[in-house]
RNA sequence: GCCUCCGUAGCUUAAUGGACAAAGCAACGCACUUCUAAUGCGUAGAUUACAGGUUCGAGUCCUGUCGGGGGUACCA
């Protein structure tokens, strides 16, 4: 048997090859793999159903004469259940065959899930400069992270962008801030970005009080794209301030980035989207804006992308524009995923609009564009989280403290342990738990932050995984003065939890996939939580330490594999594991 | 107004159009002379907001109602 990584590739192979050997199949037949319940077995195909239906026979029929043409095999026993389903339960000698086979996911899941790699494009993070890093910039950075861990586990190519905020609005107001409190950016002190943010508060409530303000500000930031030497110098500056702190962010987060052009890059490159846009005739002038009307939407026909403001500014929009043809031609990019809030999900919907009609009129091939959204972070009153003064929440503070929360935790456990140790066991730990609780549930939905949520050690958390590891870790540190068999003696699984533990395992190409299909980590959080819980429930039954070494040796390849499929999830989602806690 | 997302156990969530809707928390009961009890096992808890429809089959798709969030021309 060569066994397959994704093991639904066997049994779709072999029962669209059955079905074109049988007279009552014509044409297409999708059989329709699934996972199965596990009383039924451990997958099934569900194709029958509907295909029977289209050509007016009995499915239980049709499942039938499928399944007496399959040939034998000692793989997996086949059954005929229900309406028509077919259930494939995996034969223990299978199971153990395939536990033994893909010992390095990585390199598996590189060639059996990825038939051609693509240069991915990743757009997240992406903070506003001038402003620190806020609760608000958390779900980007780690949810983009995390899939261009995903990607590249998966083989792909990856590029990580920043795309930075610092050309827009917010840079005409706190300028124009700057000036009118005649500020130096040499003296701001201990914490410049803080002095900058409060700036920017004030010009922001200048220009709400009264219109003069606002038009200076709009001017400034005109200046600044026109390249006004004084403008562009406090801009500089002010960048290289904001790039210190997020760094610092980034670092502990265990973030990286492979550019981080920001929107202020694509300044010379604006002038010609105006123009190839006005070219094709794809966008037009209104009420002194440069916009782009779709016709043939029910919304967009009337409510426009505005690639030009009145006062000739560029906007996101037009970065946006400029941003993707660079991406496309300078970096090959086959594929952009931009990592940004539910609430931008207007601007991306004619962003790729309009890049489409763009790049067809250049005859050019777009790349596959897309949007990745979240939901918000909720403070206890259900509206978008803030202090108790109005304030965003800072990251760094919320960092902090959770690391803080998780090492009282630690200390609590082992009250003996080093410092340096309860250290690096806390910071796994709260920071884990913080991206877990980002990673964990569905990224549309919007969830209510609370410390007892986010470091609750029980159920499907960060910690409940890193314990896994660290048990699974322990067995090995036990057993590494003892002389084990080798996995060429293993016997088959047996017990009901050696079973459901190597099923649990085959299953680990299918969250790998289905995650990377829905660009959702969720599923690869709720498969490795699975694992865990199937790997809890063997742990308490089956002992590794055991006389009889054909049972040892399949317990300690389960155990190995579990670690290392654990590992690499949490190694995709960004999480560090611990060999002890 | 128009558009859009959401409504699942007391709470937080899960569920590619597939079988009896799955977990955790909270509650109750059980299991540490044992490879880490940050654990495991069990009990109890659900007309999947409501009303129709499509389908062999609907939490999932369509229409409507109710309730909540968000977007809707020069912020991103």
């Amino acid at each position: 048997m060569k066994f397959n990584f994704d093991c639904t590739e066997n049994l779709e192979a072999l029962l669209v090859k059955t079905a074109e050997s049988l007279d009552d199949f014509e044409g297409e037949f999708d059989p329709q793999i699934r996972l199965a319940d596990e009383r039924f077995g451990d997958f099934q195909a569900n194709g029958v159903l509907p295909y029977a239906k289209k050509i007016g026979k009995n499915p239980r029929e049709m499942a039938q004469r499928i399944m007496d043409a399959l040939p034998f095999t000692e793989d997996w026993e086949v059954s005929l259940a229900g309406p028509g389903f077919i259930n494939f339960k995996l034969s223990p000698g299978f199971l153990l065959g395939w536990v033994e086979a893909f010992g390095q996911p990585e390199e598996a899941a590189g060639t059996a899930l990825v038939q051609k790699p693509k240069e991915i494009v990743i757009d997240f993070s992406s903070p506003n400069t001038a402003k620190q890093m806020h609760v608000g910039h958390i779900r980007s950075t780690i949810i983009g992270e995390s899939l261009a861990r995903l990607m590249a586990f998966c083989g792909h190519k990856v590029t990580r962008d920043n795309h930075l905020g610092d050309w827009g609005t917010q840079f005409g107001i706190l300028l124009y801030a700057i000036k009118r409190e005649k500020i130096s950016l040499d003296q701001l002190g201990e914490d410049p970005i803080a002095q900058l943010e409060n700036l920017y508060r004030k010009g922001t409530a200048w220009t709400k009080e009264d219109e003069s303000s606002l038009a200076e500000a709009r001017n400034e930031l005109v200046e600044l794209q026109a390249g006004n030497t004084e403008n562009l110098e406090l801009w500089k500056k002010i960048k290289e301030l904001s790039m210190d702190s997020f760094e610092a962010i980034y670092e502990m987060l265990g973030v990286r980035f492979d550019y981080a052009h920001g929107e202020s890059f694509y300044r010379d490159r604006v002038d010609q989207v105006y123009e190839s846009l006005l070219e094709h005739k794809i966008c037009e002038e209104n009420e002194g804006a440069l916009v782009v009307f779709h016709l043939e939407h029910k919304r967009f026909c009337k409510q426009p992308l505005l690639v030009r403001k009145k006062d000739g500014a560029s906007n996101y929009a037009t970065t946006d524009l400029a941003t993707l043809l660079f991406r496309k031609e300078e970096w090959q990019a086959e594929q952009i995923i931009y990592v940004t809030d539910g609430r931008q999900r207007d601007h991306f919907e004619q962003l790729f609009l309009t890049a489409r009609k763009w790049f067809d009129a250049e005859k050019r091939a777009i790349p596959q564009l897309d949007h990745v959204w979240f939901g918000t972070i909720l403070g206890e009153d259900n509206k978008a989280i803030k202090t108790r003064d109005g304030q965003p929440v800072k990251l760094v503070d919320l960092l902090n403290e959770a690391i803080e929360r998780a090492s009282r935790m630690v200390i609590e456990k082992n009250p003996e342990l080093p410092a340096e140790e309860v250290s690096k066991r806390a910071q796994a730990i709260g920071l884990g738990a913080v991206k877990y609780a980002d990673l964990s549930q569905d990224r549309t939905l919007d969830y209510v932050f609370s410390w007892e949520k986010l470091l609750a050690m029980q159920g499907n958390t960060a910690p409940y995984l890193q314990y896994a590891v660290a048990r699974i870790s322990s067995i090995f540190r036990k057993l590494e003065n003892e002389e084990t068999p080798g996995s060429e003696e293993a016997r088959p699984p047996e017990t009901p939890h050696e079973r459901t533990l190597a099923r649990k395992l085959t299953f680990f190409p299918l969250a790998l996939s289905q995650t990377l299909r829905e660009l959702k980590p969720h599923f690869l959080c709720t498969y490795l939580y699975e694992l865990s819980t199937d790997f809890s429930s063997f742990y308490n039954n089956d002992k590794v330490m055991v006389e009889d070494r054909r049972t040892q040796s399949l317990r300690i390849l389960l155990c190995r594999r579990t670690k290392t499929y654990l590992c690499s999830g949490l190694e995709i989602l960004g999480i560090e594991t611990l060999e002890e806690m």
